[in-house]
DNA sequence: TATTCATATGTAGATAATCGATATATGGAG
DNA sequence: CTCCATATATCGATTATCTACATATGAATA
């Protein structure tokens, strides 16, 4: 997957996860795994920076909490700034696509069958 | 508009104006804005960089045309390599932004009336 | 016991794509 | 003759991602 499309996205969709329920960093990433149907490997290299600098502006607050097995990890939580956040995000988003598959129809033919 | 979601589909969207006509630069950046209803404004400084290294990898070839005025304006022609570049981001495209939007969507309720 | 691997978080430098600013030149309008 | 839309071009700055590296824990395994 090309590293260019993925810009712009990202921050998007680690709010969309963290929407439902708190997570931690390395969960994350599997999760957008997974529910990509691995189309999405977001390296943790690109999200600890992006979760740091969402925590900085106040779109989510962490908290550190131990595992069963005593390991500890950092969950984050949503705000209602970063619900605002989320939702512009999400219909900034909606609309670039939309354009880019009104473009990418164009001129082509549609099975009448 | 944010400046990194564009990243990426830039140069799928110039091989997709490209498909059925040749076009010249200038020409590019209205009909792009035109067509998205302005969500897209790609800049000049964006753009020819970009046919310039179109043009170096042959997925499109250039030649100058004389318009009525007597300017002179620098046409694109898509190669057959080009439309196989087409077709690969097109397909790309389609992949990625399916899966951000099965994203979106969870957790989203649907309207019975 | 030592080693290796999956888990878990983090930072730094490299790479890539866009933008803003700037430059040049033509033709039409005022 | 001055200004603006047209038309192409380059350069440096910004931003976001990646790769690579670093650290540490717990479980499995040799």
């Amino acid at each position: 997957m090309d590293k260019g499309l993925i810009a712009g996205s990202t921050t998007l969709l680690v709010l969309k996860l963290l929407e439902h329920k708190d997570m931690y960093g390395y969960q994350m990433i599997e999760e957008l795994a997974k529910k990509s149907d691995q189309t999405f490997h977001l390296k943790a290299g690109t999200l600890y920076p992006i979760l740091h600098g969402l925590e900085q502006n106040g779109m989510v607050t962490s908290y550190d909490e131990q595992a069963d097995g005593g390991r500890l990890r950092k969950y984050y939580r949503l705000t209602s700034k970063g619900k605002g956040q989320l939702a512009d995000k999400k219909q900034e988003w909606m609309k670039y696509a939309q354009a880019v598959q009104n473009i990418l129809n164009e001129g082509a033919t549609y099975a009448t069958h």
